[in-house]
DNA sequence: GTCTATAGCTTGATAGAC
DNA sequence: GTCTATCAAGCTATAGAC
């Protein structure tokens, strides 16, 4: 007999979609309650903050998918810097389904519980940035310019995701991804 | 004795104003009404369908917007084509206001009344699509990369403007929008 | 054309049984 | 830990006076 009937893991990815979805105030109680499978008393149960504790806990999850699966992949000193970044991009790609979901941090950036969630979406955009300016670094490029094109990567895909969902074109995503590689130097 | 007690100019610029900052869920008729100094039902009087009349109403007066302070001066064809892009990037640093403010096409393009919205939307950013690749085409680009390099600097708008606004620093919109001309074929 | 007043629903959130 | 039932507040939208 288990001690909870819906996994937290499960829980967590439910939340994310529908606040990727939505946003954080098209986000309803009845949205987040039907998509986990929760009823909204043990969602208060599980997060007695209520909605912008939910946000809260996706952006802290997101974090540690960042460092988990681009920033430990940049890190693989071992391997050849282009590689490393061809690896690192991978995952980027799946957490954006090639340009058919949202950024669930600026679905979160732009509301009225923003500040609370600042610190969360401030340190994804970091942990980004170093890896991109890790990559152009260790590809021969001087440092500020490295730091500069890193951002470049960022705000390609954040543009073009934007692009790709407002004009229903997810080739728009996909041919942004295409340059970042070029965008640091390689090729 | 005047006809109307606001001028309908005026409640355009305040609804643009409060859908652009909170976005379509976060705009209550409340914060509409505050806004425009109109009570819920003068506002009602003046876009029967409501909430999504008006943000209907706000794309299609950008769309307006852009013809006038954007395509107008790319067509501009008495004088060189660098100049007309210069000036043709001032109302857009103008609108944005330098990076403070957020993309109104982005606010409105992931809501629950997004398809409602979605022939507006493309509508604008076809013209900046032109525009750029107009300019680029003129300056001596193949079409094809110059429609190319147009894409590009929409993503550069959008993307930057998402990280300017997130990470409250300004200077992140500034610096793409100077990479611009250099995107197009100039220097 | 604008207003006050209000309907009717949905929201975020809580109490208390199991 | 999950649920049913419920609350007060907020929401969109409308009726009708001026």
């Amino acid at each position: 007999m288990p001690v909870t009937k819906v996994f937290p893991e499960d829980v967590d990815r439910k939340l994310t979609e529908v606040f990727t979805r939505f946003g954080y105030d098209g986000a309803s109680m009845e949205l987040l309650s039907q998509a986990t499978g929760l009823k909204k008393a043990s969602l208060y149960h599980r997060f007695p903050g209520g909605k912008k504790d939910m946000a809260a806990h996706v952006l802290k999850n997101l974090e540690i998918w960042f460092l988990e699966n681009f920033q430990s992949v940049i890190e693989q000193e071992n391997l050849p810097v282009q590689e490393r970044l061809e690896k690192a991009l991978l995952p980027i790609n799946i957490l954006f389904e090639d340009g058919a979901r949202n950024c669930p941090l600026r679905m979160l950036s732009a509301c009225s519980e923003t500040p609370y969630f600042q610190e969360y979406i401030a340190s994804c955009f970091a942990i980004l940035n170093n890896g991109f300016t890790k990559i152009a670094f260790q590809n021969g490029m001087v440092e500020s310019l490295a730091n500069e094109k890193a951002m470049e990567a960022i705000i390609n895909i954040q543009g073009s995701l934007v692009l790709s969902r407002a004009m229903s074109d997810n080739s728009i995503f996909k041919t942004s991804m295409a340059r970042i590689p070029q965008l640091l130097g390689f090729k």
